[in-house]
DNA sequence: GAATGATATGAAATCGTTTTCATAGTAAGA
DNA sequence: TCTTACTATGAAAACGATTTCATATCATTC
């Protein structure tokens, strides 16, 4: 392996000299870049990036904090900031949580240690004041998460927006007993709920405790969700799922059960991921745009690292679209 | 931010006698090593990881390349993975290629430039000519790529078999007019076609260039698949689509023109991921075994970042299986 | 022709660790 | 009592780059 003191008297100059080509500096003669460049492939030299890092405090690395990779909507995300950090000269960290807190905090220790330049969190599992002294070690921006209490950045989206125009569409198909499923207690998915209460208060209807589900995730989640609402007394029309796998559960559940979708059950998923569009009858859906939340925060984090002062807690939020199909 | 140098004075002890107690070196004395960790946490001290990485010439970092993490395959093989590596206090970096040449040639200068320990390659774009050069730089392995060519360790399925067994369910359901479809013209595909080729040559059947398609990747690919069938002068009874995503495009196509699967038309998928339950039919599949896949490959770059000499040039060749559903 | 400023280069300090080398004390063995 | 061997510690060198400081050359300008 050569280093740059290699290259330097191959070239019979110094290291300053080298180091100066090797970083476009002014006042290097063209003569001198051309030896320089020419040592340097001979010898097939590649700068020793620790080196680099340690002399200037930069990673050129990113943490991405998912709690699922191989949840789509992440994938699709972490592809997207993946793609914008490409394109700047970083690389990308995956840190996969699995909704675990201990682990959410040694993912924060990359930070400490001067690891990675900044962390975007797309899931967050403690609570602010576990957070909030890791700001000291660097940027940490909220993707896709709204925490009240956060003095961050948050690009995210308008969750209530999302909950209510997904109520409100089933309530504009003539449903007055809509169920609701949700994942954990996520501001997320608190948001989305208040979205749901807003259009059903709206419309002077009472919320029923009854038909409100929690930590409902995959498909097998949502057949049992079927199974339970078969079960009530008084039966739902329609089902908020708050993501397509769930949605796609309660669906194929209700099949075998010889109901109906939509006509006996209304169903709308969330995500608009690629079984929404699959399955028979197609998941009517509300799409996030997860390639815009990734490249937005993608975005925000390298003008940060570029510029600290543009990290000022604020809400950037992103558009949220109904996509109707034929499962309402 | 606090150095060694702080710990060190704040204890009233050397450098050397810190770094000792950091690295659980022996000969300290229990005195020493509660001063100092008493100084550590006072200051809130964490090392710089690029001082130390300069140091070692290890950065506890290996870089994952696939080709889409988007395609739920890769994200279930870099979940598993990055699992296995956080347990052995390793970071992933996520290098996704998109099927771009150029792109993967750059990440190959982690290795170069030392900022990672080691390269998994779960997808392959260049050819062993290309890569072999890197070699020199650290260690790179093989994951679910097979290039005969490359003298490197190679952690697969045996895609022969895989080919063989899903023809062969086929032929033992009575089919003789099997289609075949592959992706583009990488070692799996490559293999998996022999191995069709084998257990139809076994049935003393001639294998027909007609029924026989390439780059097929998507559902739109499969619907288009199902299109051009049906418009053979023979048309095939059965077909063999080397992932769910076709199968699935095959399966929808095909009952949109009232045909009946498996009853007209058999379909058998590849990779067994969600979709291949949720589609009625449930579709027949061949299972990979993602996370065996992921987990064993990243033992072997462990193993060998921890002793280089287990780097030997070898196949591990790892099971696959049929799993019958309805399509078939 | 002297003073000024721009250009060009190198020696040495620096970033924060780990490790080598030197030194010293203590315990064990002859 | 004198080696020998082990334990314990610190000073300083090393890892490989960048940057500061000093210096030298050259072209302008008054």
């Amino acid at each position: 392996m050569y280093t740059i003191k290699d290259v330097a008297s191959k070239a019979g100059l110094s290291q300053a000299t080298v180091s100066r080509v090797l970083n476009n500096h002014p006042y290097v003669s063209e003569e001198k870049k051309r030896a320089v460049h020419k040592a340097m492939d001979e010898l097939g030299y590649v700068p020793n990036s620790s080196a680099q890092r340690l002399r200037n405090l930069k990673t050129k690395k990113i943490a991405v904090l998912v709690s699922r990779i191989i949840n789509p909507f992440f994938s699709h995300l972490v592809d997207a900031m993946e793609k914008r950090a490409a394109g700047a000269g970083f690389q990308v960290i995956l840190c996969n949580t699995r909704i675990d807190k201990e682990k959410e905090l040694e993912y924060f220790q990359l930070l400490k240690s001067k690891q990675v330049d900044g962390i975007i969190m797309a899931s967050v599992e403690n609570s602010w004041e576990v957070i909030e002294p890791y700001t000291k070690y660097g940027p940490i921006i909220y993707c896709n998460e709204y925490d009240p209490a956060a003095q961050v950045i948050r690009v995210r989206l308008d969750q209530i927006e999302g909950g209510y125009i997904g109520t409100k569409h089933l309530l504009d198909k003539g449903h007055r007993k809509i169920a609701y499923c949700q994942g954990n207690d996520s501001s997320v998915s608190t948001n989305r709920r208040k979205g749901y209460l807003k259009a059903v208060t709206e419309a002077s209807l009472t919320p029923q405790p009854a038909w409100m589900f929690k930590n409902i995730f995959t498909i097998e989640d949502g057949r049992e969700i079927f199974r339970k609402l078969k079960e009530l007394p008084e039966t739902p029309t329609a089902v908020f799922t708050g993501s397509d796998e769930v949605a796609a559960g309660v669906i194929k559940e209700a099949q075998q059960h010889a109901w109906r979708v939509p006509e006996d059950l209304a169903v709308i998923g969330f995500d608009d991921q690629p079984i929404a569009e699959l399955l028979d009858p197609q998941i009517t859906t509300i799409n996030q745009f997860t390639t815009d939340i990734g490249v937005t925060a993608m975005n925000i984090m390298l003008e940060i690292i570029h510029d600290p002062a543009v990290n000022k807690p604020q809400d950037i939020l992103l558009p949220i679209h109904l996509i109707e199909r034929q499962s309402t």
